[in-house]
DNA sequence: AAGCTTATTGAGATTGAATCTCAGTCTAAG
DNA sequence: CTTAGACTGAGATTCAATCTCAATAAGCTT
């Protein structure tokens, strides 16, 4: 299955000037196999565990490629280090997190978009993206 | 003039068993004179330069302290390093950033806040807190 | 006011994420 | 096939943030 990630992946370096390397192509390939959020670290190490070798530094400096690509996007970190997920191909939505189990709470408000627009509109302001999270507790937590 | 935040912070130290010292004491009262965003660096040179003798280590232990007592609150990354705001006493807002110049919108809306209380609710999730930050270009950067 | 318990401090070491260096390698255009 | 120059990996480096621990000081108690 020729994922349209890819496609677009490789229209974007070829924009850059910027070379599909085995490296860059196993980093993406990984990337649309996950489920959920990750972080740089998880994916060296599934990586080296997939018999793929790419440093550490390759995982680092290909990720904002597939940022600047509009593949990923930065998910606001509960920890201190960065956590990314996949957005091309996927509806946008924004989080609640829950900070005594952890859970994410993946949501979506054509309302909420809306009113964004329209509070960017008042302020003269040209939005292209953002990033909503609510943090307290969940269902399970919350008793 | 007496702050409410002053009060409230050593009430806070107060109930958690812990001292309100002469570092703790010229940390927060620099944080009330400060507008707009800040960081801990920028505190720790601050204050080194009103010759309060405070050490770096003091700052980042107090920041966490004043984060639990509700005096200030953590701002999202531009950068990679955190930024904070003072929040006791000031009105809830969000940010519009400008991905051009870096200026900063505050901005507040009822209709927002309440969207939101009604998509928590519809989740079972009970929110206390919510960042929201919106990324563009600013009035004058968009034409 | 003095004594005492225990939280707090500062200097410097340490951690850990992220970035950089650079010599050797590989991509892709011609 | 050749070649220019983009890319890689190992390890060094940076930098924010945290930790260590002996010396201090906050704030009770008497
Ligand atoms: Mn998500
Ligand atoms: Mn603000
Ligand atoms: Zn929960
Ligand atoms: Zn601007």
């Amino acid at each position: 299955m020729a994922k349209k990630q890819k496609k677009a992946f490789r229209e974007f370096l070829e924009s850059q000037n910027l070379r599909l390397t085995r490296e860059r192509e196993a980093i993406i390939e990984h990337v649309l196999r996950k489920h959920g959020h990750f972080d740089p670290e998880e994916l060296h190490f599934e990586l080296k565990g997939n018999g793929a070798k790419v440093s550490r530094a390759s995982i680092y400096r290909t990720i904002p490629l597939l940022v600047n690509a509009g593949i990923i996007e930065k998910v606001e970190n509960t920890d201190k280090h960065a956590h990314y997920e996949l957005i091309l191909g996927r509806k946008h939505h924004d989080h609640m997190l829950c900070t005594r189990c952890g859970k994410v709470i993946e949501f979506y408000s054509e309302g909420l978009e809306r009113l964004q627009d329209r509070l960017c509109k008042a302020e003269g302001f040209k939005g292209n993206s953002h990033t909503l999270e609510i943090k307290g507790l969940c269902s399970r937590c919350n008793r």
